[in-house]
RNA sequence: GGGCAGAUAGCUCAGUCGGUAGAGCAAAGGACUGAAAAUCCUUGUGUCGGCGGUUCGAUUCCGUCUCUGCCCA
């Protein structure tokens, strides 16, 4: 029997960090983030990130991590978050894992198909070949070697496309064959939980809480990131919140127009996490209906663990 | 008080030369293996404002009423 870990999962707004400071404080652990936005440096009042008191009273892994213009990947982020679960094991803390990024988790849990590393060369030239001849030209090549995944792919997801036929020049194999392949042995057990609101109290929430962000600066963070020198065609800031308010910097919208966009695309963000945390069987729910329910939720999975 | 224009899907509107209707947005469902807060796919029945009339048949034409907006008094 493996050593267990925690794992939190819901949509965006549903309590999560709550119910994670209120573990790591009871268990005495600290927590990993499980989150491709707030994993960047001032990305803070547009990723709800946890306030500078909630991190310093409980170690938190995967915060402010990153600088915004840097590339991050999966890979990278179950290679690394692996590392501090062993070292957490080490010293006998339960680990939690905190996040909505849906791939993130997956990526920890189930782990990750990692045998083939990036070609930047190799990249290049396929980039190359979309700007000359078009994108349909490396899906017809996707198809001959790996119909499989040529399928599923969409022209507009270039990357994905470039990503399929990297794995396959490099190694003679197609991605699809390395996933089949792929296991991975680790002795950990997975506790995931995940937090059920009803559709409409969180889509109310969110709205909210897209007010709250307003007032407490949003649109001044973002003017900061421009002023730094940040470019918003960052993967970093292509994000709810931010790529909305630049459009109002812009001049392009209103305020008003931003802020109802925000509350929008995070409705369907939030929507698309529930799509996908509802594909994985092994999730808890716990149904929840405020802030009271996040902390007894807490006091009723530590019982499970001896102190 | 008079005139004009509206009233159709949760919202904004289109349309039916009379055979009970369709777009965008919202919403819902789904996909997802090195961008993932990303990137995509699928889904449109509603007393066509109420009541009468004409008609085989009215949401469509006519009358009337109600409501909304604008204009004139």
């Amino acid at each position: 029997m493996g050593r267990k870990v925690i794992v939190v999962v819901g949509a965006t707004c549903s309590g999560k960090t709550a119910l994670g400071l209120k573990l790591a404080e009871l268990l005495n652990t600290e927590i990993i983030s499980a989150d491709s936005r707030q994993i960047y440096k001032y990305l803070n009042i547009g990723t709800a990130k946890p306030n500078t008191d909630e991190l310093d009273k409980i170690k938190h892994h995967f915060i402010d991590y990153l600088e915004p213009e840097e590339e991050y990947n999966v890979s990278r982020y179950e290679k690394e978050a692996l590392k501090i679960l062993d070292n957490l094991n080490v010293s006998n803390k339960i680990p939690i894992i905190v996040g909505g990024s849906g791939l993130y988790i997956r990526a920890v849990v189930d782990g990750i198909f990692d045998n083939v590393e990036t070609d930047e060369v190799l990249r290049a030239r396929l980039k190359n070949t979309i700007d000359t001849y078009g994108v349909g030209q490396l899906l017809e090549q996707l198809k001959l070697v790996d119909p499989e995944s040529a399928a599923k792919m969409l022209p507009q997801n270039w990357k994905r496309i470039i990503r399929a036929l990297e794995v396959f020049y490099l190694t003679g194999k197609t991605i699809t064959e390395w996933q089949k392949e792929y296991k991975r042995n680790i002795d950990l057990e997975f506790e995931i939980y995940g937090l059920s609101w009803n559709r409409d109290v969180l889509y109310k929430m969110i709205e909210n809480r897209v007010d709250d962000m307003i007032n407490m600066g949003l649109v001044e963070e973002v003017k900061k990131l421009l002023k730094k020198g940040y470019s918003k065609d960052l993967n970093s800031l292509n994000t709810v919140g931010y790529k909305e308010i630049f459009e109002y910097l812009d001049n392009v919208i209103s305020l008003e127009k931003a802020v109802e966009l925000i509350k929008r695309n995070t409705r369907h963000y939030a929507k698309r996490q529930l799509t996908w945390f509802n594909a994985d069987k092994r999730i808890k729910w716990v149904n929840v209906n405020g802030i009271n329910d996040i902390f007894r939720l807490a006091e009723k999975i530590i019982m499970n663990y001896e102190l």
